[in-house]
RNA sequence: GCCGGGGUGGUGGAAUGGUAGACACGGCGGACUUAAAAUCCGCUGCCGAAAGGCGUGUGGGUUCGAAUCCCACCCCCGGCACCA
């Protein structure tokens, strides 16, 4: 007998011993068959949990069986490790961000290598490191330069009980501070942004990349181009300079139906334009408006509310005067800040009108209108009536024919608006990249010095929440100099969205040291894009967004090439509680995986997690199906040591075991591809049952069992690297594992000597006949014909046609 | 409301126009064992004694043949949501 498999005994064994041959590490100066192997990286919140696992264990699977298709695979680690999180955990525990991140990073490693994935530590990032967000900074000022970063007053949450600037995750949905309840309310501050809108066209090409479907039309829809009309409506203000409206409409051909024109509350012309008699009560509503967070704000359940500010625009096309409201569903950074309002073909605006007596022209006639007043907005296509000059076409001529008129009389001009805003980078924060700047009385905003970098972040900031950012109470940061002119100026106390990490974090594992620059250039030439990049889609309009776009600025400064960083990307499902519900503490339905990997060893969790379902669809985590990994694990064991007693050969016992393992090696290689991992273990596992009847027998050649050992390990081994190893080992296979090529199969082999014909008449199943693999149709469907069981249902009936399926199927039609 | 994904045995799932339920869990039976665990072998969609019938959310359609394609509807999950 052999002994016992014993995962955590070999796990560890192995762990050291590839650990001591730097068996992952890669030697990036050889680019040859080079292959970017990319996973998200972690956030340093202290444990592993499930879902990292079920992220990065089949990743690190698909990264080894590239590698052992012959490429040379580079598979780094890292940590995201600035952030609110760390903040939060350091004012709640009272110990340092810094401490507290690195500690996690300590654990998180140890917890890593346990799962024995192939990754190339030397190349780690974590984003805290001075080395690291000097080139965030670095980048910050080369953007400033460029004018892609640029200041401006934008509204943050602001809880005035703590007195202090809330993310929005901070934001219970009721409006109300998550720590002390208080009713959050906007204020103004100056505070960084990003243009990200020049590159809004050309992000929407997605031409270049093999991405989910899911994540492209999300993105699509979140940069959210329209076309339309920019279009005046007049304005006649004694005293007013300002003599037009602008609005944007996606809708010019509904202009002659315009009955109000809505201004967003914090229109610059608001102010201007409202009579003495509605002054107060326009300024009562734009207070409760700005008291409000955007998401109450755009809430579609609230009813339409708005209030009129006395003054009228002209309608330039109908002549009309069109009275001027203020309403909160206006916002001021979409178009132009102003709607014209048309009930009869807006429901929103049909539902303003209604609230509010303004009268609902139809313009747009349905098919089949009789006159009457709607119910509803139409929205659908029409014939153009009460149009002037425009009446009797289709509203989408009309759509054109009046953009052209608006035009020809300089009214306006056809635009493009976008959905997506420009990148709010500033975060009040301490935990974060120090935002390079100086803000100097003389010369305004000046960038640090590149031979200043980085700003250090001072490590004794008081950073428990005080009404300010945390940087702004430390003198010794406050306080410096200005580049510029020398003389007295204060620092930048903003720090960076923790977005600004992820934007280039794959560049620089390619060289983690280098300090010429945030990467090597021939690395970067040679190594990117990645070719693959795994993650979770939570993160589709976020990070996988501004990564796109700050590489196309990279792109743009001739650091890289190349339309896109990541060619391929694929989304892991997400992983739930065994009731199905997100996994946390406070559920209790949280599985930690350091005690599974206790119990059943690396392996078997990995396989476990691959087998339960497809990777992109995650679902519920039970335990009670990984005997079955456990069991089959222990099979693989049982029959690569313990050979059959080899007896008399039968060839066609022999080339049934061939044909097993050809037909598997093709499977498993089909499903690793695509990376449908549970089907694959199906296919080891169909394999794995096999060899064990053929082990029974011991009929087999010696060789075509041990080609199947051998196969079959190789196949296990990007999915339970430990094992495979150990079994490659013992049964004399040359170290390691994870470099031997991978099986290949010969489709004269696969090949089936009998199949089995499905005789169906009327389309259902009669009989099921086995025959020789290369039948002919003739015999075949002589063979049909023949069948007791088929004759039963044939018989007395004109037989009206028969369809053959060469090797697989008869179906006799009669009646 | 809009966009995307999905609905298959007791359970996780397989099958993308041709044998529905691969593989696995669980269950049942057997072998081994003093016994249990582990291990090994067999059976296991539902109804039916059998013959056979029924069966992939619901209803209709296309086809010799539909889980798979088309139409309508219901439900679940994810995302976006007053975008002019």
């Amino acid at each position: 007998m052999t002994e016992r498999y014993r995962p955590q005994e070999i796990e560890n064994k192995w762990h050291k011993k590839w650990e001591e041959d730097a068996l992952y590490t890669v030697d990036l100066d050889d680019s040859t068959d080079h292959f970017y192997f990319l996973t998200m990286l972690p956030y340093t919140s202290g444990d592993l949990h499930v879902g990292h696992w079920y992220a990065m264990a089949p990743s690190d699977a698909a990264a080894r069986y590239k590698r052992m298709r012959g490429k040379r695979v580079f598979f780094p680690i890292g940590f995201d490790a600035f952030g609110l999180p760390a903040e939060n955990a350091a004012i709640k525990r009272g110990i340092h961000p810094r401490k507290w991140t690195y500690e996690n990073v300590d654990r998180m490693r140890g917890q890593l290598r346990s799962m024995g994935a192939m990754w190339d530590w030397s190349h780690e990032a974590i984003s805290a490191d001075p080395e690291f967000y000097r080139w965030n900074q670095w980048f910050f000022i080369k953007m400033f330069e460029k004018g892609l970063a640029y200041r401006k007053k934008a509204p943050a949450n602001w809880c005035p009980q703590d007195q202090t600037v809330l993310a929005n995750e901070q934001v219970l949905p009721n409006g109300t501070c998550e720590r002390c309840g208080a009713t959050v309310v906007q204020r103004d501050l100056e505070q960084w942004f990003f243009r990200i809108r020049n590159y809004a066209d050309e992000l929407l090409d997605f031409s270049h990349m093999e991405w989910p479907e899911q994540i492209v039309t999300m993105q699509r829809n979140w940069i959210g181009r329209s076309e339309g009309l920019e279009v005046e409506f007049g304005l006649e203000i004694p005293g007013l300079e300002e003599k037009a409206i602008r609005v944007f409409t996606t809708r010019p051909d509904t202009i002659f139906g315009v009955t109000s024109m809505v201004l967003a509350p914090e229109h610059p012309l608001v102010p201007l334009i409202t009579t003495p008699d509605r002054k107060a009560e326009v300024e009562a509503y734009i207070a409760q408006a700005r008291r409000q967070t955007e998401i109450e704000r755009l809430s579609t359940e609230r009813e339409k509310t708005g209030v009129f500010t006395g003054a009228y625009c002209k309608n330039l096309l109908s002549g009309e005067q069109v009275p001027i409201w203020i309403a909160d569903y206006a916002l001021l950074w979409y178009g132009t800040g102003a709607v014209m309002g048309v009930p009869a073909h807006d429901q929103r605006d049909f539902e303003f009108a209604q609230k509010f007596g303004l009268p609902c022209p139809v313009v747009i006639a349905p098919p089949d209108w009789d006159g009457s007043a709607l119910e509803e907005a139409y929205t659908e296509p029409g014939t153009m009536v009460n149009s002037g000059q425009f009446d009797g076409i289709t509203n989408e001529d009309g759509k054109k024919a009046i953009a052209d008129y608006v035009e020809q009389q300089g009214w306006g001009k056809r635009t493009v608006t976008y959905r997506i805003r420009d990148w709010l980078i500033s975060r009040q924060r301490y935990w974060g990249t120090p935002i390079p700047m100086v803000h100097c009385p003389v010369h305004g905003e000046v960038a640090v010095p590149e031979d200043e970098l980085p700003v250090l972040l001072p490590e004794d900031a008081e950073f428990k929440p005080t009404g300010e950012s945390p940087l702004a109470r430390h003198e010794g940061f406050l306080n410096t100099t200005c580049p510029k002119c020398g003389g007295p100026a204060r620092r930048e106390t903003d720090t960076m969205d923790t977005f600004m990490d992820s934007n280039w974090y794959f560049m620089r594992y390619l060289s983690p040291d280098y300090s010429d620059g945030p990467f090597r250039p021939d690395l970067a030439e040679a190594w990117s894009p990645v070719d693959q990049y795994t993650g979770g889609a939570e993160h589709a309009v976020m990070h996988l967004l501004y990564v796109r776009f700050f590489w196309k600025v990279m792109r743009d400064m001739g650091m890289v090439e190349g339309p896109e960083p990541f060619k391929r990307l694929f989304n892991q499902g997400q992983i739930l509680g065994p009731d199905g519900q997100r996994m946390s503490k406070s559920r209790g339905n949280v599985v930690a995986p350091d005690e599974q990997v206790q119990k059943y060893g690396a392996d078997t969790f990995r396989c476990y997690l691959m087998f339960i379902g497809p990777w992109d669809e995650g679902g519920p985590f039970r335990l009670d199906g990984i005997s079955g990994i456990e069991r089959w694990l222990n099979r693989v064991w049982t029959a690569a040591l313990e050979p059959p007693k080899f007896g008399q050969v039968d060839e066609a016992a022999t080339r049934g075991l061939r044909r097993l393992t050809h037909k598997t090696a093709r499977r498993v290689t089909e499903d690793m591809d695509e990376y449908r991992w549970n089907t694959a273990i199906a296919a080891l596992m169909e394999m794995t049952n096999g060899l064990y009847a053929v082990r029974e027998k011991g009929v087999v050649d010696r060789s075509a069992w041990s080609d199947a050992i051998s196969a079959l390990v190789r196949m296990t081994a990007p999915l339970a690297p430990h094992i495979s190893e150990e079994l490659w080992e013992r049964i004399g296979g040359p170290y390691s594992i994870h470099q031997q090529a991978w099986p290949t199969w010969d489709a004269d082999l696969v090949r089936e000597e009998e199949v089995t014909l499905v005789v169906q008449v009327n389309g259902k199943v009669r009989d099921r006949i086995q025959v020789p693999a290369g039948i002919d149709e003739e015999t075949a469907k002589a063979t049909a014909m023949a069948s007791p069981h088929v004759k039963r249902y044939v018989e007395g009936q004109p037989v009206r046609r028969v369809v053959y399926i060469p090797g697989k199927l008869v179906n006799i039609v009669v009646g």
